[in-house]
DNA sequence: TAGGCCATCTGGTCCT
DNA sequence: AGGACCAGATGGCCTA
């Protein structure tokens, strides 16, 4: 708002580069032809309302800048509400935060690689199952360049916000949950498997 | 009532 | 130039 004002007093600054004193000063009404007054009245009534045109079109920019940051976010929460759509629903029902639902998925994801990765060593035969084994294989949480802390590249290693988020969100990551949820929907998404 | 979560507004920055 | 993205600020709502 501030800013939006300052520019439009900065921008008058050009459009009323002289002050009716200073006009008065430098070349006085009296000294000038009436065609030359009536030109300089013109311009200046031009000035006038193409400042206010200005403050109206960065008022309309502003508007619809909003609209599109409120899309933005809207798309935003509809992606995230599709996360909790494919991740298991707790017994209380209760809505998952933001930051809930995106270190649950996180924590669900290494879960599910997880129990097929320990699926795929229980098997014994690697080769004969390329989908496992590919999934198995897939980088950890922690391994990649994001922010979850991990000390190496194992897909063993547990995910970081496991230990990091204290509270009932902690309690909704447990891990023998996720690991009983992660084989309930790998029998649903991969049928045949066990 | 304090604290958490959320929606919205806003200005800055980057990209096309 | 205009749009997308981002982060900070602000106010409302809800809960312990």
């Amino acid at each position: 708002m501030d800013s939006v004002y300052s520019d439009i007093d900065s921008n008058s600054c050009d459009f009323f580069p002289h002050t009716d004193d200073e006009d008065s000063r430098g070349s006085s009404p009296l000294c000038q032809p009436p065609e030359q007054l009536q030109q300089q009245k013109k311009r200046r009534r031009g000035r006038a309302r193409s400042e206010a045109t200005v403050q109206v079109v960065k008022k309309n920019r502003r508007l619809k800048a909003n609209d599109r940051e409120r899309n933005r976010m809207h798309n935003l929460n509809d992606a995230l509400d599709a996360l909790r759509g494919v991740l298991p629903a707790f017994p209380d029902e209760t809505k998952l935060t933001k930051i809930e639902t995106l270190r649950f998925a996180h924590n669900y994801i290494w879960a599910l690689s997880e129990t097929i990765r320990i699926a795929d060593l229980q098997a014994g035969k690697p080769g004969d199952t390329p989908l496992l084994v590919s999934l198995a294989e897939a980088p950890s949480p922690g391994s990649d360049a994001c922010s979850w802390s991990s000390s190496g590249s194992s897909s063993s290693s547990s995910p970081a916000y496991s230990a990091s988020s204290p509270g009932s969100p902690a309690e909704r990551e447990d891990y023998a949950y996720l690991q009983q949820d992660a084989l309930f929907g790998l029998r649903s998404f991969v049928p045949g498997i066990y």
